[in-house]
DNA sequence: AAAGCTTTTACGAACGTTCGTTCGCGCAAA
DNA sequence: TTTGCGCGAACGAACGTTCGTAAAAGCTTT
Protein backbone atom coordinates (compact mmCIF):
# COMPACT_ATOMS: atom_id res chain seq x y z
CA UNK A 1 0.00 0.00 0.00
CA UNK A 2 1.08 3.41 -0.66
CA UNK A 3 2.42 5.54 2.40
CA UNK A 4 0.25 8.74 0.46
CA UNK A 5 -2.79 5.93 0.86
CA UNK A 6 -1.51 4.66 4.98
CA UNK A 7 -1.89 8.27 5.33
CA UNK A 8 -5.21 9.41 4.77
CA UNK A 9 -6.44 6.18 6.36
CA UNK A 10 -4.87 6.44 9.30
CA UNK A 11 -5.41 9.82 9.79
CA UNK A 12 -9.12 10.01 9.14
CA UNK A 13 -8.73 7.13 12.39
CA UNK A 14 -6.99 9.73 14.11
CA UNK A 15 -9.79 12.65 13.50
CA UNK A 16 -12.44 9.84 14.21
CA UNK A 17 -10.45 9.38 18.03
CA UNK A 18 -9.85 12.65 18.89
CA UNK A 19 -11.86 15.45 16.44
CA UNK A 20 -9.74 17.18 13.92
CA UNK A 21 -8.78 20.32 15.70
CA UNK A 22 -7.43 18.08 18.43
CA UNK A 23 -5.48 15.79 16.46
CA UNK A 24 -1.61 16.76 15.42
CA UNK A 25 0.24 16.27 12.59
CA UNK A 26 3.15 14.91 15.36
CA UNK A 27 0.32 12.05 16.71
CA UNK A 28 -0.50 11.51 13.05
CA UNK A 29 3.20 10.77 11.74
CA UNK A 30 3.59 8.87 15.14
CA UNK A 31 1.01 6.16 14.36
CA UNK A 32 2.79 6.00 10.79
CA UNK A 33 6.31 5.27 12.36
CA UNK A 34 7.04 8.63 10.73
CA UNK A 35 8.84 11.58 11.49
CA UNK A 36 6.39 15.30 11.38
CA UNK A 37 8.11 16.40 8.57
CA UNK A 38 8.15 13.27 6.49
CA UNK A 39 4.56 13.59 6.30
CA UNK A 40 4.56 16.73 3.86
CA UNK A 41 6.75 14.67 0.87
CA UNK A 42 3.18 13.26 0.62
CA UNK A 43 0.56 15.76 1.27
CA UNK A 44 0.56 19.26 1.12
CA UNK A 45 -1.66 20.39 4.10
CA UNK A 46 -3.75 18.75 7.40
CA UNK A 47 -6.22 20.58 5.77
CA UNK A 48 -6.15 18.69 2.54
CA UNK A 49 -6.39 15.37 4.49
CA UNK A 50 -9.91 16.30 5.64
CA UNK A 51 -10.63 17.90 2.60
CA UNK A 52 -10.18 14.33 0.70
CA UNK A 53 -11.77 12.90 3.38
CA UNK A 54 -15.11 14.75 3.67
CA UNK A 55 -15.01 15.24 -0.03
CA UNK A 56 -14.58 11.61 -1.10
CA UNK A 57 -17.30 10.79 1.42
CA UNK A 58 -19.94 13.21 -0.30
CA UNK A 59 -19.30 11.92 -3.09
CA UNK A 60 -19.77 8.46 -2.25
CA UNK A 61 -23.39 9.24 -1.20
CA UNK A 62 -23.56 11.21 -3.91
CA UNK A 63 -23.29 8.43 -6.53
CA UNK A 64 -25.55 5.75 -4.26
CA UNK A 65 -28.58 8.28 -4.61
CA UNK A 66 -28.05 8.64 -7.98
CA UNK A 67 -28.11 4.64 -8.46
CA UNK A 68 -30.77 4.55 -6.56
CA UNK A 69 -32.66 7.07 -8.22
CA UNK A 70 -32.58 6.02 -11.65
CA UNK A 71 -33.69 2.26 -10.99
CA UNK A 72 -37.03 1.06 -12.25
CA UNK A 73 -39.01 0.82 -9.64
CA UNK A 74 -41.49 2.50 -7.07
CA UNK A 75 -40.48 4.99 -5.31
CA UNK A 76 -41.20 3.60 -1.57
CA UNK A 77 -38.55 0.74 -3.00
CA UNK A 78 -35.95 3.18 -3.72
CA UNK A 79 -35.92 4.51 -1.00
CA UNK A 80 -35.62 1.31 1.22
CA UNK A 81 -32.91 0.69 -1.36
CA UNK A 82 -31.19 4.02 -0.09
CA UNK A 83 -31.60 2.99 3.18
CA UNK A 84 -29.87 -0.16 2.62
CA UNK A 85 -26.79 1.12 1.23
CA UNK A 86 -26.43 3.99 3.68
CA UNK A 87 -26.51 1.24 6.22
CA UNK A 88 -24.13 -0.65 4.63
CA UNK A 89 -21.78 2.16 4.30
CA UNK A 90 -22.09 3.28 7.48
CA UNK A 91 -21.26 -0.07 9.03
CA UNK A 92 -18.67 -1.14 6.99
CA UNK A 93 -16.53 1.95 7.42
CA UNK A 94 -17.19 3.94 10.20
CA UNK A 95 -14.60 5.63 10.43
CA UNK A 96 -14.67 7.83 7.28
CA UNK A 97 -18.13 8.40 7.78
CA UNK A 98 -17.03 9.72 11.56
CA UNK A 99 -15.40 12.17 9.86
CA UNK A 100 -17.74 13.14 7.26
CA UNK A 101 -20.47 13.21 9.36
CA UNK A 102 -18.70 15.44 12.24
CA UNK A 103 -15.49 17.00 11.81
CA UNK A 104 -16.46 18.95 8.02
CA UNK A 105 -17.11 22.00 9.88
CA UNK A 106 -13.61 22.52 10.62
CA UNK A 107 -13.23 23.04 6.54
CA UNK A 108 -11.79 26.49 6.05
CA UNK A 109 -13.61 28.35 2.95
CA UNK A 110 -14.40 28.24 0.45
CA UNK A 111 -14.51 24.69 0.99
CA UNK A 112 -17.18 24.40 3.55
CA UNK A 113 -19.46 25.97 1.40
CA UNK A 114 -18.88 23.56 -1.62
CA UNK A 115 -19.25 20.93 1.13
CA UNK A 116 -22.68 21.95 2.49
CA UNK A 117 -23.76 22.67 -1.27
CA UNK A 118 -23.13 18.98 -1.38
CA UNK A 119 -25.13 18.04 1.13
CA UNK A 120 -28.12 19.99 0.47
CA UNK A 121 -28.12 18.57 -2.98
CA UNK A 122 -28.33 15.18 -1.22
CA UNK A 123 -31.07 16.28 1.05
CA UNK A 124 -32.78 17.75 -1.60
CA UNK A 125 -33.04 14.57 -3.69
CA UNK A 126 -33.87 12.48 -1.24
CA UNK A 127 -37.20 15.01 0.59
CA UNK A 128 -37.94 14.87 -3.01
CA UNK A 129 -38.19 10.87 -2.97
CA UNK A 130 -40.13 10.48 0.35
CA UNK A 131 -42.64 13.48 -1.06
CA UNK A 132 -42.67 10.80 -4.29
CA UNK A 133 -43.71 8.09 -2.09
CA UNK A 134 -46.33 9.69 -0.43
CA UNK A 135 -48.01 10.71 -2.97
CA UNK A 136 -47.94 6.93 -4.25
CA UNK A 137 -49.44 6.38 -0.83
CA UNK A 138 -46.52 4.08 0.49
CA UNK A 139 -46.08 6.27 3.22
CA UNK A 140 -48.50 7.77 5.84
CA UNK A 141 -45.46 9.86 8.39
CA UNK A 142 -45.71 13.54 7.34
CA UNK A 143 -44.57 15.97 7.33
CA UNK A 144 -41.45 15.23 4.90
CA UNK A 145 -39.03 17.53 5.89
CA UNK A 146 -39.46 16.49 9.94
CA UNK A 147 -39.86 12.48 8.12
CA UNK A 148 -36.29 13.11 6.45
CA UNK A 149 -34.83 14.59 9.30
CA UNK A 150 -35.26 11.50 11.65
CA UNK A 151 -33.81 9.36 8.68
CA UNK A 152 -31.01 11.16 8.88
CA UNK A 153 -30.38 11.50 12.43
CA UNK A 154 -30.83 7.75 12.45
CA UNK A 155 -29.10 7.10 9.50
CA UNK A 156 -25.85 9.49 10.61
CA UNK A 157 -26.22 7.86 13.99
CA UNK A 158 -25.03 4.34 13.08
CA UNK A 159 -21.59 4.70 12.62
CA UNK A 160 -21.44 5.35 16.57
CA UNK A 161 -23.29 2.32 17.15
CA UNK A 162 -20.52 0.57 14.50
CA UNK A 163 -17.35 2.27 16.35
CA UNK A 164 -18.62 0.34 19.59
CA UNK A 165 -19.33 -2.55 18.08
CA UNK A 166 -23.00 -2.65 18.09
CA UNK A 167 -23.90 -3.28 14.26
CA UNK A 168 -27.48 -3.72 14.35
CA UNK A 169 -28.86 -6.25 11.62
CA UNK A 170 -29.51 -4.51 8.16
CA UNK A 171 -33.16 -6.03 7.94
CA UNK A 172 -34.19 -4.98 11.36
CA UNK A 173 -33.01 -1.48 11.02
CA UNK A 174 -34.77 -1.06 7.61
CA UNK A 175 -37.76 -2.96 8.91
CA UNK A 176 -37.82 -0.71 11.68
CA UNK A 177 -37.18 2.49 10.07
CA UNK A 178 -40.17 1.24 7.43
CA UNK A 179 -42.67 0.49 9.84
CA UNK A 180 -42.17 3.95 10.82
CA UNK A 181 -42.46 5.74 7.39
CA UNK A 182 -45.43 3.13 6.40
CA UNK A 183 -47.66 4.65 9.61
CA UNK B 1 -25.91 39.05 36.15
CA UNK B 2 -22.45 37.62 37.29
CA UNK B 3 -19.23 37.73 35.23
CA UNK B 4 -18.99 33.78 36.11
CA UNK B 5 -22.26 32.85 34.97
CA UNK B 6 -21.84 34.69 31.17
CA UNK B 7 -18.65 33.28 30.98
CA UNK B 8 -20.55 29.93 31.28
CA UNK B 9 -22.80 31.01 28.49
CA UNK B 10 -20.67 32.37 26.39
CA UNK B 11 -18.66 29.52 26.79
CA UNK B 12 -21.18 27.15 25.58
CA UNK B 13 -21.67 29.64 22.58
CA UNK B 14 -18.18 29.18 21.89
CA UNK B 15 -17.45 25.51 22.42
CA UNK B 16 -20.68 25.25 20.13
CA UNK B 17 -19.71 27.38 17.38
CA UNK B 18 -16.20 26.05 17.24
CA UNK B 19 -16.26 23.02 18.67
CA UNK B 20 -14.01 22.76 21.99
CA UNK B 21 -10.59 21.69 20.52
CA UNK B 22 -11.06 24.45 18.46
CA UNK B 23 -11.93 27.30 20.89
CA UNK B 24 -10.01 29.32 22.36
CA UNK B 25 -9.42 31.64 25.48
CA UNK B 26 -8.47 34.68 24.15
CA UNK B 27 -11.88 33.71 21.73
CA UNK B 28 -13.92 33.56 24.52
CA UNK B 29 -12.04 36.67 26.66
CA UNK B 30 -13.02 38.64 23.44
CA UNK B 31 -16.71 37.88 23.03
CA UNK B 32 -17.01 38.99 27.16
CA UNK B 33 -15.21 42.32 26.57
CA UNK B 34 -12.23 41.26 28.66
CA UNK B 35 -8.80 40.36 28.92
CA UNK B 36 -7.93 36.37 28.94
CA UNK B 37 -6.26 36.73 31.98
CA UNK B 38 -9.08 38.27 33.62
CA UNK B 39 -11.55 35.14 32.79
CA UNK B 40 -9.48 33.36 35.66
CA UNK B 41 -9.88 35.65 38.11
CA UNK B 42 -13.59 33.70 37.92
CA UNK B 43 -12.74 29.95 36.63
CA UNK B 44 -10.24 27.77 37.11
CA UNK B 45 -9.71 26.47 33.77
CA UNK B 46 -11.01 25.94 30.19
CA UNK B 47 -11.51 22.08 30.99
CA UNK B 48 -13.77 23.46 34.13
CA UNK B 49 -15.87 24.96 31.94
CA UNK B 50 -16.68 22.11 29.64
CA UNK B 51 -17.06 19.78 33.19
CA UNK B 52 -19.70 22.34 34.16
CA UNK B 53 -21.63 22.46 30.78
CA UNK B 54 -21.62 18.77 30.80
CA UNK B 55 -22.33 17.77 34.17
CA UNK B 56 -25.20 20.11 34.43
CA UNK B 57 -27.11 18.84 31.46
CA UNK B 58 -26.47 15.05 32.02
CA UNK B 59 -28.04 16.08 35.69
CA UNK B 60 -30.60 17.99 34.28
CA UNK B 61 -31.66 14.80 32.08
CA UNK B 62 -31.30 12.17 34.55
CA UNK B 63 -33.84 14.28 36.51
CA UNK B 64 -36.20 14.56 33.37
CA UNK B 65 -36.01 10.80 33.70
CA UNK B 66 -36.60 10.59 37.42
CA UNK B 67 -39.80 12.77 37.37
CA UNK B 68 -41.67 10.92 34.31
CA UNK B 69 -40.22 7.23 35.56
CA UNK B 70 -42.27 8.46 39.21
CA UNK B 71 -45.61 9.60 37.87
CA UNK B 72 -48.61 7.61 38.11
CA UNK B 73 -48.96 6.65 34.35
CA UNK B 74 -48.51 3.72 32.30
CA UNK B 75 -44.96 3.26 30.71
CA UNK B 76 -45.92 4.35 27.25
CA UNK B 77 -47.30 7.63 28.50
CA UNK B 78 -44.14 7.90 30.56
CA UNK B 79 -42.08 7.29 27.50
CA UNK B 80 -44.17 10.61 26.30
CA UNK B 81 -43.80 12.15 28.57
CA UNK B 82 -40.23 11.53 28.21
CA UNK B 83 -39.78 12.65 24.43
CA UNK B 84 -41.65 15.68 25.17
CA UNK B 85 -39.24 17.14 27.93
CA UNK B 86 -36.59 15.72 25.82
CA UNK B 87 -37.86 17.49 22.94
CA UNK B 88 -38.87 20.55 25.29
CA UNK B 89 -34.62 20.83 26.39
CA UNK B 90 -33.62 20.10 23.28
CA UNK B 91 -35.36 23.30 21.37
CA UNK B 92 -34.88 25.67 24.38
CA UNK B 93 -31.29 25.39 25.30
CA UNK B 94 -29.46 23.57 21.69
CA UNK B 95 -26.61 25.85 22.63
CA UNK B 96 -25.68 23.45 25.79
CA UNK B 97 -27.68 20.54 24.47
CA UNK B 98 -24.57 20.39 21.56
CA UNK B 99 -21.83 20.84 23.97
CA UNK B 100 -23.29 17.94 26.16
CA UNK B 101 -23.77 15.93 22.89
CA UNK B 102 -20.65 16.83 20.54
CA UNK B 103 -17.80 17.83 22.97
CA UNK B 104 -18.25 15.93 26.12
CA UNK B 105 -15.05 13.53 24.90
CA UNK B 106 -12.50 16.49 25.36
CA UNK B 107 -13.51 15.88 29.26
CA UNK B 108 -9.86 14.78 30.73
CA UNK B 109 -9.87 11.28 32.53
CA UNK B 110 -11.36 10.78 35.46
CA UNK B 111 -14.66 13.09 34.10
CA UNK B 112 -14.94 11.06 31.00
CA UNK B 113 -15.30 7.97 33.04
CA UNK B 114 -17.63 9.47 35.20
CA UNK B 115 -19.87 11.31 32.40
CA UNK B 116 -20.03 7.97 30.07
CA UNK B 117 -20.92 6.43 33.49
CA UNK B 118 -23.79 8.94 33.65
CA UNK B 119 -24.89 8.56 30.20
CA UNK B 120 -24.79 4.16 30.61
CA UNK B 121 -27.49 4.90 33.82
CA UNK B 122 -29.55 7.44 31.73
CA UNK B 123 -29.76 5.00 28.67
CA UNK B 124 -30.10 1.72 30.63
CA UNK B 125 -33.76 3.31 32.48
CA UNK B 126 -34.88 4.49 28.99
CA UNK B 127 -34.26 0.88 27.53
CA UNK B 128 -36.24 -0.56 30.84
CA UNK B 129 -38.95 1.92 30.07
CA UNK B 130 -39.17 0.73 26.27
CA UNK B 131 -39.35 -2.76 27.50
CA UNK B 132 -41.99 -1.90 29.75
CA UNK B 133 -44.36 -0.33 27.49
CA UNK B 134 -43.71 -3.41 24.89
CA UNK B 135 -44.80 -6.08 27.51
CA UNK B 136 -47.70 -3.36 28.48
CA UNK B 137 -48.40 -4.26 24.77
CA UNK B 138 -48.47 -1.11 23.78
CA UNK B 139 -45.41 -0.95 21.57
CA UNK B 140 -44.86 -3.26 18.98
CA UNK B 141 -41.70 -1.93 17.28
CA UNK B 142 -38.98 -3.92 18.31
CA UNK B 143 -36.11 -4.76 19.74
CA UNK B 144 -35.27 -2.43 22.69
CA UNK B 145 -32.07 -1.91 22.07
CA UNK B 146 -32.36 -0.57 18.46
CA UNK B 147 -35.68 1.53 19.27
CA UNK B 148 -33.40 3.06 21.95
CA UNK B 149 -31.14 4.11 19.57
CA UNK B 150 -33.29 5.20 16.49
CA UNK B 151 -35.30 7.33 19.39
CA UNK B 152 -31.90 8.74 21.28
CA UNK B 153 -31.04 9.62 17.51
CA UNK B 154 -33.88 11.55 16.67
CA UNK B 155 -33.71 13.43 20.47
CA UNK B 156 -29.37 14.47 20.14
CA UNK B 157 -30.42 15.77 16.55
CA UNK B 158 -33.02 17.92 17.36
CA UNK B 159 -30.48 20.74 18.38
CA UNK B 160 -29.17 20.62 15.00
CA UNK B 161 -32.27 21.65 13.91
CA UNK B 162 -32.89 24.39 16.23
CA UNK B 163 -29.79 25.46 15.53
CA UNK B 164 -30.37 25.93 12.20
CA UNK B 165 -34.11 27.91 13.37
CA UNK B 166 -35.43 24.73 11.84
CA UNK B 167 -37.46 24.02 15.31
CA UNK B 168 -39.99 21.08 14.57
CA UNK B 169 -43.71 21.31 16.32
CA UNK B 170 -43.09 19.15 19.44
CA UNK B 171 -46.91 17.63 18.86
CA UNK B 172 -46.36 16.50 15.08
CA UNK B 173 -42.68 15.58 16.23
CA UNK B 174 -44.41 13.49 18.89
CA UNK B 175 -46.57 12.03 17.30
CA UNK B 176 -44.22 10.65 14.16
CA UNK B 177 -41.90 9.28 16.72
CA UNK B 178 -45.24 7.37 18.18
CA UNK B 179 -46.59 6.00 15.52
CA UNK B 180 -43.25 4.33 14.43
CA UNK B 181 -43.20 2.83 17.75
CA UNK B 182 -47.24 1.43 18.05
CA UNK B 183 -45.78 -0.17 14.68
C1' DA C 1 25.29 -5.81 -15.33
C1' DA C 2 27.34 -1.45 -14.23
C1' DA C 3 27.37 3.43 -14.14
C1' DG C 4 25.23 7.79 -14.20
C1' DC C 5 21.23 10.60 -13.63
C1' DT C 6 16.64 11.89 -11.81
C1' DT C 7 12.96 11.53 -8.73
C1' DT C 8 11.09 10.21 -4.54
C1' DT C 9 11.20 9.69 0.25
C1' DA C 10 12.72 10.30 5.09
C1' DC C 11 14.86 13.18 8.26
C1' DG C 12 16.70 16.80 11.98
C1' DA C 13 16.43 21.35 12.93
C1' DA C 14 14.08 25.12 13.22
C1' DC C 15 10.58 28.85 11.96
C1' DG C 16 6.77 31.71 13.54
C1' DT C 17 2.36 31.35 15.72
C1' DT C 18 -0.99 30.21 18.97
C1' DC C 19 -2.23 27.94 22.98
C1' DG C 20 -3.67 27.75 28.27
C1' DT C 21 -2.20 29.77 32.08
C1' DT C 22 0.50 32.52 35.86
C1' DC C 23 2.09 36.48 38.13
C1' DG C 24 2.21 40.95 40.15
C1' DC C 25 0.34 45.35 39.96
C1' DG C 26 -3.24 48.93 40.39
C1' DC C 27 -7.77 50.26 41.07
C1' DA C 28 -12.38 50.19 43.04
C1' DA C 29 -15.83 48.64 46.01
C1' DA C 30 -16.94 47.02 50.68
C1' DT D 1 -8.01 48.10 55.20
C1' DT D 2 -9.26 44.20 53.07
C1' DT D 3 -11.18 41.82 49.09
C1' DG D 4 -12.16 41.10 44.40
C1' DC D 5 -11.53 42.17 39.71
C1' DG D 6 -9.28 43.63 35.37
C1' DC D 7 -5.05 44.05 33.19
C1' DG D 8 -0.19 43.82 30.66
C1' DA D 9 3.50 40.99 30.32
C1' DA D 10 5.25 36.89 29.94
C1' DC D 11 6.00 31.73 30.46
C1' DG D 12 6.59 27.10 28.55
C1' DA D 13 4.45 24.00 25.61
C1' DA D 14 2.42 22.49 21.46
C1' DC D 15 1.04 23.54 16.97
C1' DG D 16 1.45 23.24 11.43
C1' DT D 17 4.81 23.73 8.38
C1' DT D 18 9.42 24.76 5.78
C1' DC D 19 14.03 23.95 4.51
C1' DG D 20 18.32 21.74 3.22
C1' DT D 21 20.27 17.38 3.10
C1' DA D 22 21.09 12.66 2.46
C1' DA D 23 19.87 8.13 1.47
C1' DA D 24 16.94 5.15 -1.47
C1' DA D 25 14.61 3.81 -5.52
C1' DG D 26 13.76 3.98 -10.31
C1' DC D 27 15.22 4.78 -15.02
C1' DT D 28 18.46 5.37 -18.90
C1' DT D 29 22.43 4.78 -21.13
C1' DT D 30 26.45 2.10 -21.69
Amino acid sequence: MLTKDKIYVEAARLFQEKGYAAASMRDLAERLQLRPSSLYSHIRSKEDLLEKICFDNAHRYLQVMEDCLQRPVSAAQKVEQLLRRHIRIALEDPTSITVFNDEWRHLPQPLLERFLSLRRQYEKSFKQLLEEAMQEGAFKARPPQLVLNTLLSSLLWLHRLAAKDEKPDEDVLVGLLFEGLEG
